[in-house]
DNA sequence: CTGAAAGCGCTTACAG
DNA sequence: CTGAAAGCGCTTACAG
């Protein structure tokens, strides 16, 4: 009786009777369709591909922790895969072709590399790109609005009383630093504020560069109340070099981060940060291309302040 | 030509003339065997799954980014999947019978449910499990030694000349907490020291523990001059209570951690811990899973202390 | 509404 | 050393 596959796959054209007659053989013999055999022959593979540069970290974790949970509720799988080397697409390529998947998933930076980008196009092959560099007229989309969120973060600030409001950026070349850097310039004018040059300066994503930038900052002649680290690493390192030097914060500087990462309520005191919804995104990416109705789709996911104690009201 | 099977298999009775002709054509056309069809028909699938329990923190993704590279190397593919509920076997069920995987990885706690372990040995399907509660007869099995690496941070201590030594209690019920706190025991009767109950505090591996144990400690009449906390985010959390009742470290106190985390180097001041080879362990569980050769085996991977700021001599 | 046949792209014995 | 056939376990049209 090969209505079993009928069954299976929820067609409707099955006697009630029989029906439950196959369903009850299924339950009793622990009967599970093979995998292989069902992506040989059907169009659908049920299967999405992950693709990394780096698998370490938080960030790529909570990608993965999103995209698995979505998939479970679909009854679709994950497979993950690193790519990386001078050639990404060389590495991509053994692994986009032997499994023909339903979609695959890219992280940063993968998802800005145009070998990948292109070879995916011309082999049809469905893809998300996750907080990509630039915006491409095919294929889908899933980031956060960087320059909405630096602005309120730095309107945060300004509501505390602070005027002297200085900025560490990201790593160079990255879509998230100019645009954070937009919103806390947005900010200021909207406040009616102005800041000398020196009160932004270079940095990057790590605790090194929040502790190199924050000392620079404390070194001015007039030294900010305030600091907006490029992102919760960088806070870190912010206020390691405040203790360094014995500038209690959030009595003589307010410090926020960005991306609501565990460090920032690990560290002392608790971080004021944007919480980034990582997990959201990859969530995001396997609905789209599980539900796919369009062949390309833009999304932008909110994001939300999260208060602490590294900023309180200006002082001086 | 049929040849081209044996060429992608490497079979070595093939005449070189062909087997070039065969290489060529393929590195024209591109061509990628298709990963479906050889798990339907071969033994091998290449395909090695990794189950969790929870996939966001910094040890899944560990886990994850060594096992991917090892994976890499070897031609295999990764899928992971979250399993969890009631009842983690009928989770894993699906996941496990629907691919027919050359093994699988259980991660803790997964590598400690009868049930999903029973049900791998009935199917006979290969598998490891990183850091298990208890030892069993059959399976693969990959750990670090606690009892030495607790006795190990304890001896660094007693080296710098601490003789008031406490320790933060990890997790209940896991061997690592019952282990470390071993070491910790050893360590004293080595040096022949010994140390009031109240020395030994319940905790857990969070950081909110670790506060919570490092203020009743701080509040003893005799406080330790030493604190060994149960792992990083613990330690974190004991590096802020101190500085909360403004007791300085390592001046007035040692603190050590245990994981080498990413975040023992952001706090301040960094920490001291025991760099746990998470990586090296689930690259070595696909080497067991590929190269098995018996099919029960042990291993116990080396550990290192990585010492940094949060510990100094003792003062008093 | 249900069954029998063909075929997805490989590998595995078996002939030659 | 190489080719032709069978079959892995499904799904997809096509008959009935």
């Amino acid at each position: 009786m090969k209505t079993v596959s009928r069954v299976i796959n929820n067609d409707p054209t099955v006697k009630p009777k029989n029906l439950e007659k196959v369903q009850q053989a299924i339950a009793k013999t622990g009967y599970r369709r093979n995998a292989f055999a069902r992506g040989l022959r059907a169009r659908q593979s049920l299967m999405i591909g992950l693709l990394y540069e780096q698998a370490e970290g938080e960030y790529p974790a909570n990608i993965l922790a999103g995209a698995l949970a979505a998939c479970r509720e679909r009854g679709y799988h994950l497979m993950v895969e690193v790519v990386k080397g001078d050639s990404m697409l060389n590495s991509a390529r053994d692994f986009l072709l032997q499994m023909n998947f339903d979609g695959v998933i890219l992280t940063p930076p993968v998802c800005d590399n145009p070998d990948v980008i292109g070879f995916l196009n011309e082999n049809d092959i469905r893809y998300v790109r996750i907080s990509p560099l630039n915006s491409l007229p095919l294929g889908h989309e899933i980031g956060i609005d960087d320059e909405q969120a630096g602005h309120a973060l730095v309107e945060h600030l300004i509501t505390l009383g602070h005027r002297k409001i200085a900025h560490i950026l990201g790593d160079e070349g990255h879509r998230a630093t100019i645009q954070r850097l937009a919103g806390y310039r947005r900010a200021h004018d909207e406040a009616g504020l102005s800041f000398p040059e020196g009160y932004v300066v270079g940095g990057g994503f790590s605790s090194e560069a929040g502790f190199e930038g924050a000392r620079k900052l404390l070194a001015l002649d007039d030294p900010p109340t305030a600091i907006f680290a490029s992102n919760d690493e960088c806070a870190a390192g912010v206020l390691a070099c405040a203790q360094a030097y014995g500038v209690r914060v959030p009595d003589e500087l307010s410090v926020v981060g960005f991306d609501g990462s565990i460090i920032a309520d690990l560290v002392h005191p608790t971080l004021t940060t944007m919480v980034q919804p990582t997990q959201a995104m990859a969530a995001e990416a396997v609905r789209m291309i599980v539900d796919a109705r369009e062949s390309t789709e833009r999304k932008t996911l909110p994001i939300e302040m999260r208060v602490s104690k590294s900023t309180a009201a200006c002082r001086t």
